[in-house]
DNA sequence: CGGATTTGACCAGCGC
DNA sequence: GCGCTGGTCAAATCCG
């Protein structure tokens, strides 16, 4: 593991985003579903201009933000055991942050298959890998006690997701309506 | 029964 | 070249 900016974070810090439109005046004016109203947005540039999610990374312009957002899960992964996409050591956006929580997995609105755990050097605890388990999306994330501390997690990601998660979908799909709303008048 | 997790094996990179 | 380490695969197992 390299160097990866460690964004000090507490679980107080995060909630489901809240909006104060006037919902009560929407007509509804298409029944919509939530994938509708979603596919009509560039999640990519909207995730990563998120900072909670991202942090302050600048989006990479070059190839590492491609290898994240290619969705290539299945290509370099038939077979090759224990090879896929491991070739040169590359960067991909990586954001490693730290919670104080006695949960190993905080719930960050995505869901997540586990697919390794391994005992690391330097460490009573072990470090589980995480991968997104929306077939087009290829974030990783691994989670770690620290030893000194084994109250605090070190949550690390890696890549962006280019799918809303279900959680912020349902908070947001009442101001998307609206926003698409306006845009038509 | 299908999806998620566990876990041992495999592989590449790196330092010596 | 060799051993160590971290990351991934995939069969077995678990669980709802």
């Amino acid at each position: 593991m390299d160097e990866v900016p460690l964004v000090p974070l507490t679980l107080n810090n995060i909630q489901a985003p809240t909006y104060s439109l006037p919902l009560t005046s929407l007509h509804q004016p298409r029944q919509e579903t939530i994938d509708q109203i979603a596919s009509d947005v560039d999640w990519v540039s909207f995730l990563s201009a998120s900072p909670f999610i991202f942090g302050n990374q600048k989006p990479s312009s070059t190839s590492e933000s491609l290898t994240a957002e290619n969705g290539g899960r299945g290509e370099n992964r038939t077979r090759n055991k224990g090879k896929a996409s491991r070739t040169k050591k590359v960067n991909p956006s990586r954001i490693a942050f730290h919670t104080r929580s006695i949960d190993d997995i905080l719930d960050d609105g995505y869901r997540w298959r586990k697919y390794g755990q391994k005992a690391v050097k330097n460490s009573n605890h072990p470090r589980s890998y995480y991968r997104c388990t929306q077939l087009t999306c290829n974030v990783k994330k691994q989670i770690q006690r620290l030893s000194k501390d084994s109250s605090i997690v070190v949550t690390t990601y890696e890549g962006i997701h280019n799918h809303p998660s279900e959680k912020l979908m349902e908070s947001l799909s009442p101001l998307l309506r609206q926003l698409q709303f306006l845009s038509r008048i």
